[in-house]
DNA sequence: CCTATAATTCGAATAATGTTGAAATAACGT
DNA sequence: ACGTTATTTCAACATTATTCGAATTATAGG
C-alpha cells in the first residue's frame, strides 16, 4: 500500500459520520447496506451521506454494488487489512510497537491535553 | 479509546507531512528528533512544523521533551497501538478481517491520485 | 408513457485545515 | 544585560472539506 492510499484512508476515517458509516458496514457484514438506511440511521440527508459514501469509496474503503433501485455499500475488509498492515509495518516498525499499552482514558477526556 | 480520540488520531495522520514525520519519529526510536531537525528533514518551515507537530500532540501520537533549547519529538507507541486496537476491534470486528489480503498495488500508483 | 422511489450530481454557502513570515518566548553563553 | 539559537504563537491568507436543497439520472411498476 502506497502512502497516498494511506492517507486517503485515513482522511476518509478522520471524520464523524464516516468513521459511524464505516462501522456500521462492519457490523452488517457482506450484505452490506443501501445508502438510504445508512443515510437514516446516521441522521443525514441523502446528498451529504452520498458525499461521505464517495469518500470511503474512492478510500477503497467500501464497496458498492446495485440491487434494483437501491445502491448497497459494504465494508472493504480486505483494504482495512491493508491500512492496518501499513500502519503496523510503516508506523509501528514493524511489530507490536510496544508490549502491552493499557488503552484507558487518562483522564476526564472532555478538555483533552495541549 | 474514545471515537472522538479516534478521529483526532486519524486526522492527525491523514495528512502528507504528518505522516511523514510521525513515519520519522517512530524510526528514529524513543530517543526522538528536535522539531528543527524534522522541518529540515521534512521540508518546510520551522512554523509550519510546529504546527503539524502540535496536531500530532494534540492526538496523542507523539510526546515532546526540552533538552536544552531543543525540543525533542518522539513517537508514542502506546497510542499507536491503542489506535490499531480500536480499528481492529471496532471496525474490523474484533478479528483480522478476512484471511490474507493481497496489499498489491492495482495498477501503477505512480502518479498517485487526487 | 407516466409516476414513484433511490441515489447521485450540482452549486453555492459555511466551516475547517494548511501555510507562512514576522513577532514573541525560552535557554544558553559571554 | 546582550546576542544567538531553537521553537512557538500570531494573524492573514489560501486551500480543501462539509453541508444540503434543488435538479438529474436510474430503476421499477402501472
Amino acid at each position: 500500500m502506497q502512502a497516498g492510499s494511506v492517507i486517503r484512508a485515513l482522511g476518509a476515517l478522520a471524520q464523524e459520520h464516516r468513521l459511524a458509516v464505516f462501522r456500521l458496514l462492519v457490523q452488517a457484514g457482506p450484505e452490506g447496506m443501501p445508502a438510504g438506511a445508512l443515510a437514516e440511521a446516521i441522521g443525514v440527508p441523502a446528498s451529504s451521506m452520498s458525499f461521505h459514501l464517495a469518500q470511503l469509496a474512492n478510500a477503497g474503503l467500501v464497496a458498492q454494488r446495485r440491487q434494483s433501485r437501491s445502491i448497497i455499500y459494504s465494508a472493504d475488509y480486505a483494504a482495512m487489512n491493508c491500512l492496518m498492515a501499513y500502519l503496523t509495518e510503516n508506523c509501528c516498525g514493524g511489530a507490536a510497537c510496544v508490549p502491552a499499552a493499557d488503552c484507558s482514558p487518562p483522564v476526564s477526556e472532555a478538555k483533552d491535553v495541549a
